[in-house]
DNA sequence: CGAACGTCGTAC
DNA sequence: GACGTACGACGTTCGT
């Protein structure tokens, strides 16, 4: 609570995990699962995941509490006690000793007291670590602990209760008043007016959490309700005067005894060396294969590496506040944590409302629920809005089920909303908005003033962290639990489209998107605006970027499908020669899509060498490893030729048909604008970033990109743009000449490493130095470039070293960049977007050297990726007024692709490069190539 | 039977 | 172990 100058060492944390309670909640919650031998094993289970994720947290102290046998004192003051629960299953009870054993073997304490039942052993440790200023954790799916729920402070340590198997957590006063409506002292008072089935306490008939709760506060305490009892009308008042005599009992038995005297205390309970043998052959026999990987495994995953020089990484940060602190995300203002209020909007006159509401705000938070997930064909399900924290709204305009309420008509609400949405002075706050947009506009409504983007808050703000969709912000930035999607439509087989769910359950779902948007955008903005380089490319990078996306992939781009199958006929035709050809060199079928099977017949039927392994350590049968015995067997060659044919077929001629959208009869891929760490796009559904151009069977599938008659496909693409941006941030002199005069970059290098003249250059050496130029891009070493050019790897560092004396500025800049990612953490590209780097500080030297090979790599790739955007944000303006003339339909790195009229080619060339050239001042010119055919692979 | 993982291969 | 960033097809294994 009292936040100190320095930070405080961390308090020491002890875990009572209640045993018999996830025995038994595992065991009904789980389905009957066995081992191979038929042991049953499915409560087992439960309890190692819980216990695995339970250590996960390192805590200092852990005991595994259980009942013994035999009566306690419960038993002497209420004979009844328990007397209706059945007796423990068989298959359950086969299942303690199993687990005893594996609790032991990770070195956890099983208590287990006569006479003392294990809720009391359990409150007696817990208020004895409190009060020695130990936080500790009750892992429990037993409620009636929270009578001991307290916030730590003042030189006390904290009770909280979890239970994994739900997944929550109370962990202060307040969050037990939330969920019972009582403090935790009236716990007690609560448990015995409501009864406990379980245990076979009677409690007030018909009184349930909420009635109790209403009384206590009405009347203070339990006694203050017996003392009022007469005052309660109706028949419940009945049921709790008759119930009266019994209730003192009641709360005597729900009472956690914490006064119970015990031979250990919380210091005998410390964490011991885990028995690592002993649990490999438990996880073994009982089958649990998870736990055994991370057995083998997980010993090697390094703690995340917090930035140095006390800069905050946001990594760092997060790490701290996992630490099961008694407020998950401190520092966030209370009113992005409280519950939302959400309503329902079904009349003119609550529409009205929120219209006034919306614009009355100046900036709104909207989401679009939809039919599907392809925003190019998805139909408007509903529109919700929120303006302020807590408060939104769900507006229904498509939810077709049996007994739906009426809806207002999906014309006159959009009719309504319209002036809104196309108000560019009132902000809109999406999440993934160009999802919305897409959807928005194919409903006919035109967005202006789309000012915030959460997801591009989150990617410019941290782009290490991989996941940028709502739920893992919420988490991450609000440490909120949003509803998921499957628990209001179901998952699987299940699933029902958005527009069957409930409006109930639909409200609670979709305005929470809205509201938790804006929140997310009221703590992510902030942080953003603390870092004035990365609101810059936020702002003028990548926002401006999403309306562009969303038109270039409503524009598509056109497929001659008819091509593409007559490609595929062909294709086929070689693959069955190949397979037959296969079959016959084997003397026996197999699959030859099988990496699996391929290695077999290969290493162990016909006995040739593996001499390359995948990264696991098995014989790999890749490219290279074919390649590698095709002298000594025909066999290999042809499954090369097989798969060459096999991956065009499936991934391209076959696949791109079907993706043509019958409503425009185009292909629409969508671009992931939070995609790629360095800035780059991800092209996706179907990947149009990845079309083949090396080889003529993979270049013949562009002819398939067309244009429709009148048209024609131009490609505007920068000319090394990487390798310029490396000589601008390293200021190599030389490279910056070689790039000043216009020459071959790789034959200058050539000339350059190889002492010739330009015109000596001979094309092997012009082949090395393009190995160089792009190797080094990539951080690649010598044994990489020997590798890559079939040469020694002696000869491999003499040309890299002959490359960095006659380039030294390039050398320095390798060694400046790597040296900022272990200082700062991160790096950052020419407009000061920032990739941190996790690992760069690893033990684990081969992530570590996999992070200063990226750090070397985010900059040039991030910049290029920087430029091209800022490239597509200035044609998209020029192109506003001329869109019948030509569309940018495709983005793929470092080119540009466009559709235009025929008659407007040259004008669209013209201002397409000038443009492109213009996005970024370097200090060696930017150059863009460009070229104009009936189809893509002609543009070329 | 679907999810997750491993392997392979395409692009820049 | 050894070249950065992606996506996706296919086979296989896992877990429900």
């Amino acid at each position: 609570m009292n936040a100190s100058p320095t930070p405080a060492p961390a308090r020491r944390r002890l875990v009572l995990i209640d045993g018999s309670s996830y025995l038994y909640r595992a065991f009904h919650a789980l389905p009957p699962l066995s081992n191979e031998a038929g042991e049953p094993t499915g409560a087992l289970f439960g309890v190692v995941n819980m216990l695995r994720a339970t250590l996960n947290e390192k805590p200092d102290y852990v005991a595994f509490v259980v009942d013994a046998p035999g009566p306690t004192f419960r038993d002497e003051m209420y004979p009844q006690y328990k007397a209706n629960r059945p007796p423990m299953p068989d298959d359950l009870r086969a299942q303690v000793q199993p687990m005893c054993e594996i609790v032991e073997a990770l070195g956890i304490t099983i208590l287990r007291v006569p006479g003392v039942e294990a809720d009391d052993v359990i409150g007696t440790l817990a208020l004895r670590a409190a009060r020695d200023g130990i936080d500790v954790t009750i892992s429990t799916g037993d409620k009636d602990f929270a009578q001991l729920v307290r916030s730590g402070g003042d030189g006390g340590g904290g009770i909280a209760l979890v239970n994994t198997m739900s997944g929550s957590r109370l962990d202060s006063e307040a969050s037990v008043v939330e969920k019972f409506g009582v403090p935790p002292g009236r716990v007690v008072d609560l448990l015995a007016l409501m009864g406990d089935a379980i245990d076979n306490i009677p409690g007030v008939d018909k009184c349930g959490p909420k009635t109790a709760a209403k009384w206590l506060n009405e009347y203070g305490s339990l006694d203050g309700v017996i003392a009022h009892a007469d005052a309660v009308k109706g028949k419940i008042g009945d049921n709790l005067r008759a119930a009266l005599p019994r209730l003192p009992l009641n709360r005597a038995l729900v009472t956690i005894n914490t006064e119970v005297a015990l031979e250990q205390g919380p210091a005998d309970l410390a964490l011991r060396e885990r028995h690592v043998e002993a649990l490999r052959a438990l996880y073994a026999r009982y089958g649990f294969k998870q736990a055994l990987r991370e057995l083998d495994g997980g010993a090697a995953a390094d703690a995340p590496a917090a930035a140095g020089d006390g800069r905050v990484s946001m990594r760092g940060t997060e790490a701290g506040h996992a630490r099961g602190a008694a407020k998950p995300l401190d520092g966030l203002d209370p009113a992005l944590a409280a519950p939302g209020e959400y309503e329902t909007v079904l009349t003119r006159e609550q529409l009205e409302a929120w219209v006034a509401r919306l614009r009355q705000a100046g900036a709104f938070a909207f989401d679009t629920e939809t039919d599907g997930l392809d925003p190019l064909q998805a139909r408007l399900v509903g529109v919700s809005l929120a303006a302020e924290p807590g408060r939104a709204a769900y507006l229904p305009l498509g939810h077709d089920y049996p007994g739906a309420p009426a809806q207002l008509d999906l014309d006159a609400a959009l009719a309504a909303l319209r002036p809104l949405f196309a108000d560019p002075g009132l902000r809109k706050i999406g999440q993934h908005g160009k999802f919305d947009l897409h959807v928005l506009r194919r409903h006919g409504v035109e967005v202006a003033g789309y000012a915030d983007d959460t997801m591009l808050e989150s990617f410019v703000y941290n782009a290490t962290a991989t996941r940028h969709d709502m739920d893992s912000l919420a988490k991450r930035y609000l440490g909120y639990d949003t509803v998921k999607y499957e628990q209001v439509a179901g998952k699987g087989a299940k699933q029902i489209a958005f527009s069957q769910v409930a409006l109930e359950d639909a409200t609670r779902y979709a305005a929470e998107d809205a509201d938790v948007t804006l929140r997310l955008h009221r703590a992510l903005g902030p942080k953003l605006a603390a870092e004035p380089a990365l609101e810059r490319v936020y702002r003028e990078i990548e926002m401006p970027l999403v309306q562009v996306l969303e038109r270039v992939e409503a524009n598509g781009v056109m497929i001659d499908a008819e091509e593409l199958r007559r490609q595929s006929a062909d294709l086929n035709k070689r693959m069955l020669a190949a397979q037959q050809k296969a079959t016959e060199l084997a003397g026996r079928s197999f699959n030859l899509d099988s990496p699996k099977q391929v290695c077999a017949l290969l290493y162990e039927e016909l006995k040739l060498p593996a001499l390359v392994k995948t990264p696991t350590g098995q014989p790999s049968a890749n490219e290279e490893a074919l390649e590698a015995i095709a002298e000594l067997h025909e066999l290999p060659r042809v499954i090369l030729e097989y798969r060459g044919l096999a991956k065009l077929r499936s991934t391209y001629t076959d696949k791109l048909p079907e993706m043509i959208n019958p409503h425009t009869g185009r292909v629409h891929t969508s671009y992931h604008q939070a995609g790629a760490a360095t800035g780059r796009l991800a092209s996706n559904d179907p990947n149009l970033q990845n079309i083949p151009i090396r080889t003529d069977d993979g270049r013949r599938i562009r002819q398939a990109f067309v244009a429709p008659p009148g048209r024609r496909i131009v490609s505007c693409d920068y000319s090394q743009i990487e390798l310029r941006i490396m000589a601008h941030l390293s200021e190599d002199e030389g490279l910056l000449r070689a790039f000043e005069s216009g020459a071959d970059i790789h034959r200058a290098t050539a000339a350059e490493v190889f002492g010739k003249a330009m015109d000596q250059v001979s094309a092997n050496e012009r082949r090395a130095a393009k190995a160089i130029n792009f190797g080094l891009m990539y951080g690649m070493g010598a044994f990489g470039l020997a590798r890559n050019l079939g040469i020694g790897r002696g000869e491999a560092q003499d040309y890299i070293a002959l490359y960095f004396s006659r380039y030294p500025g390039v050398r320095d800049f390798m060694e400046r960049t790597r040296q900022q990612a272990r200082e700062r953490g991160y790096v950052e590209t020419v407009f000061g977007r920032r990739l941190y780097l996790e690992n760069i500080h690893a033990r684990n030297a081969g992530l570590r050297a996999g992070a200063e090979r990226a750090a070397i790599n985010a900059p040039m790739q991030g910049t290029a990726a920087d430029i091209i955007k800022r490239a597509m944000v200035s044609i998209d303006a020029w192109l506003a007024e001329r869109r019948e003339r030509a569309l940018m339909v495709l983005q793929v790195h470092d080119e540009l692709v466009f559709e235009a009229d025929a008659d407007f080619v040259d004008e669209l060339i013209a201002q397409a490069t000038a443009r492109m050239a213009a996005a970024a001042e370097l200090r060696v010119p930017l150059v863009i190539d460009s070229g104009v055919g009936d189809n893509w692979d002609q543009a070329h």
